[in-house]
DNA sequence: CTTGACCTTCCAGTTTACTGGAAGGTCAAG
DNA sequence: CTTGACCTTCCAGTAAACTGGAAGGTCAAG
């Protein structure tokens, strides 16, 4: 598969691919005989999986980190499962402080219900954002 | 409060008071004869709250929108509880990417956990990492 | 009455994650 | 045999969220 093709298949762009080559979150691809990229399907997933940890808020660093231990497969050594559990003791940090600020947002959307809507004009646009 | 206590306080700087206060967060603050800042007690909560977003992955524009509907107080405002509901869905949506992330990285620990710790000499730094 | 720890404004630099654009090579289709 | 859509490298710019530093004002303590 060429990088545009790719990109286009994991909803990202040509240039984005370059880019996390250089940052080593993409191996070096192989070459076609005219210099251009050639990507195995697999890249399509790697990419997605990417994708899902910008979404969750991980930085390319830490998807970096957890893309090399699964690249290297069946890891026994020490290190690598200490640093999965480090980032398994951040993913769930992370989920607690979101699961908590839902809960404070939830307080607000509340509160806003309570009011009488009909007091907005629909007609026009709400005059406090 | 002066600038750097109500800083302290939050756990934060001086310098991002001020930020904050350029960027609509907080709002404009009073000022002592000596120009000094002065701040309220409650501004600590305010920028924990503003923390607890960063820390969940919101950005400050986000963070500024739910805390301009906090400063209206009983928003009956059709458009305020619509934005309040975008945000809980958002949320929503972000706390299932983590918790979907999770369970893969656990997955990787799992599978790393299954092989020989004993394989990886302890008096070297991983190979892998 | 000076030292040091505060504070003020303003402007420039840093990091992360792209994004745009120049300058040029490749190749199937008309 | 040229046009257009790809691709290549390289370098510069952008947005977000700070962070640092210069130049100078304020004030309690020694």
């Amino acid at each position: 598969m060429r990088i545009g093709e790719t990109a286009a298949a994991a909803g990202t762009t040509a240039k984005t691919l370059r880019f996390y080559e250089d940052r080593g979150l993409l191996p070096v691809a192989d070459r076609a005989p005219n210099g251009y990229r050639d990507y195995p399907h697999e890249t399509v997933g790697r990419l997605e999986f990417i994708r899902r940890g910008r979404t969750a808020g991980l930085t390319l660093a830490q998807i970096g980190d957890i893309l090399s231990i699964r690249d290297i497969g069946q890891a026994p050594c020490i290190h690598v499962r200490d640093l999965l559990v480090k980032q398994l003791r951040d993913l769930d940090a992370q989920i607690a402080e979101l699961t908590a600020l839902r809960a404070t947002v939830a307080e607000f959307h509340d509160a806003a219900a309570a009011g009488d809507p009909a007091a907005c004009d629909p007609e026009r646009i709400c005059s406090y954002l």
